[in-house]
RNA sequence: CGGGGCGUAGCGCAGCCUGGUAGCGCACCUGCCUUGGGCGCAGGGGGUCGCAAGUUCAAAUCUUGCCGCCCCGACCA
């Protein structure tokens, strides 16, 4: 019997993402603790090796792993004007612990600057203490209103790097460096292309000189997200007093940074390639990248079958489903929906002929190899499949990124787009980074993604809003 | 924070209007049978009906209060 199905992205992207996620068995609504989710093995599995890739990319550029206290001074939120408007709504604060009310409330981490701020200032005393390169795996609370599973919910996984330097250029150097590294991963790893680029004044982390993006489209054609770096200028470093003596003996606060990428990443995954089966994982993120799926009828089938299964699974490093009581039909669709790359089919026609079929997960082909050329056959298909389906979003970024050289023109386009129908665009337009043009963009509940740190299009003009110039086109969106 | 919906078996739901032995599908267990895209048959186990108070001989059902979750809009990685 079938399972529940899985609404087509057509009818409703929401529903769909939502379906696939649950269905994918990667999480589900933690029903009892509002806006949070359970992370289950099959979604875990995939956030592990996108943790060793950011991982070992960090730990290569010379950045070590701490870990900070959950809980913050109340106090220690309100020390950067920015910081603490920016995050004062969404706050979880703790007022009472063994059994007594605090003389002082701790806040549960939304993000750790205002405690690494402390720390710092503690570490810090010589230009020979910098740089300083810390990143920090952990889990922040942020009390979101309306919640997404993986893209937006009240607690959350992620990194936050935190960093200090000596001056300002050193710091920038680590906001790009870190920058690349995450267009790094999300392109090679996920698959999923992405634009770099600088928020927005109005956009930027609050407490950041500036912020740095790297957003994606998604299937709908809504943007996302994926990963944000920031230059903090010395805004912490004068809140936290984090100063250092500089070789010729002057006293100056540290430049810092901060970035950071999400459990979002996987939504951001989920929605880049995903199709209405189900789940579509890319080969470098796939837990399991190959089941063997047995078929047979009688006995001495089964015996034979599974011999010749378990010897090709072993040289392939396949996962074999010998599960009984379910016909390799129920098997095809159970992995199908969770997103593993490649089933291999293996059935007496098979023994006998010397093949086995190999089926791949994004297209769909069915095709019998020979056994003996099975394990490169794989390794080719999981290779091919890994670079197709980055092709297949990379082509959707494209056609679906326009030109507007109006205000009139953005807005045409932007009042069609919706998130059901998930017919969503990249509106490339000439916008300054001024607040009221920020302002403009939200009467049609678009906002100005970034400002490309790469410019592909046309050089400078003229702002479709105050009619300044400006030297680049930005990205215009609607966004989850 | 506004609008809507929901809470009954592990999951999805019916029952509620009109109070009277708690039901269906899937899943699960046992046996037989089947297996190249969600097999079939037979038997079986599983529930303080979200919580609390009230009305009543009797409440899943009526009344009141509370709690929680989900979905749709304004803030956000």
């Amino acid at each position: 019997m079938a399972q529940s199905p899985i609404t087509p992205r057509g009818e409703d992207f929401a529903a769909w993402y939502q379906d696939v996620v649950i269905q994918g068995d990667m999480a589900e609504p933690a029903e009892i603790v509002k806006g949070c989710m359970v992370i289950k093995p099959n979604g875990y599995a995939v956030w592990e090796l996108l943790q060793r890739e950011f991982d070992d990319r960090f730990k290569a550029t010379g950045h070590q792993n701490i870990y900070l206290p959950l809980l913050i001074p109340q106090s220690f939120l309100q020390k950067e004007a920015e910081h603490v408007e920016g995050f004062s709504p969404e706050l979880a604060v703790v007022t009472i612990a063994g059994g007594k009310p605090l003389e002082e409330p701790y806040v549960i981490r939304p993000t750790s600057e205002t405690i690494v701020g402390h720390f710092f200032a503690k570490w810090i005393q010589s230009w020979r203490d910098l740089p300083l390169l810390l990143n920090q795996w952990a889990n922040v609370m942020r009390w979101e209103l309306r919640t997404r599973l993986f893209l937006r919910t009240t607690e959350f996984l992620w990194q936050e790097g935190h960093t200090a330097h000596a001056t300002h250029d050193d710091a920038l150097d680590e906001v790009l460096r870190i920058l690349d590294i995450y267009a790094d991963v999300a392109e090679n790893v996920m698959a999923m292309p992405v634009i770099k680029g600088r928020k927005t004044q109005s956009e930027k982390f609050a407490g950041a000189v500036s912020s740095f993006a790297i957003e994606a489209m998604m299937q709908s054609g809504l943007a996302l997200q994926a990963g944000t770096s920031h230059d903090l200028g010395q805004n912490f470093g004068r809140a936290f007093n984090v100063q250092f003596q500089t070789s010729e003996g002057t006293l100056d606060y540290v430049w810092q940074t901060s970035w950071g990428v999400s459990t979002r990443l996987i939504g951001g995954l989920v929605m880049s390639h995903s199709d209405d089966k189900g789940l579509v994982l890319p080969p470098k993120l796939a837990p399991i990248k190959a089941v063997l799926v047995p078929i047979y009828r009688k006995d001495e089938e089964k015996a034979q079958v599974l011999e010749t299964a378990h010897r090709i699974a072993k040289e392939v490093g396949a996962k074999v489903d010998d599960r009984e009581g379910q016909t390799p039909g129920a098997k095809f669709f159970h992995w199908e929906r969770r997103g593993v790359p490649v089933v291999l089919e293996l059935g007496p026609r098979d023994v006998a002929s010397g093949k086995i079929v190999l089926k791949r997960r994004d297209t769909g082909s069915k095709e019998p190899v020979p056994q003996s050329e099975i394990n490169c056959m794989l390794n080719d298909t999981l290779d091919r499949m890994q670079t197709d389906l980055y092709k297949k979003a990379k082509d959707q970024l494209k056609s679906r990124t326009v030109l507007a050289n109006s205000i009139e023109e953005v807005e045409g386009i932007l009042n069609e787009v919706t998130a059901e129908k998930g017919n969503g665009k990249f509106v490339m337009a000439h916008v300054k980074d001024d607040p009221a043009c920020d302002a403009r963009m939200k009467e049609f509940k678009a906002t100005i993604r970034c400002i490309p740190t790469q410019d592909e299009y046309d050089g400078p003009g003229k702002c479709i809003v105050t009619g300044e110039n400006v030297d680049r086109r930005v990205v215009i969106a609607k966004a989850y």
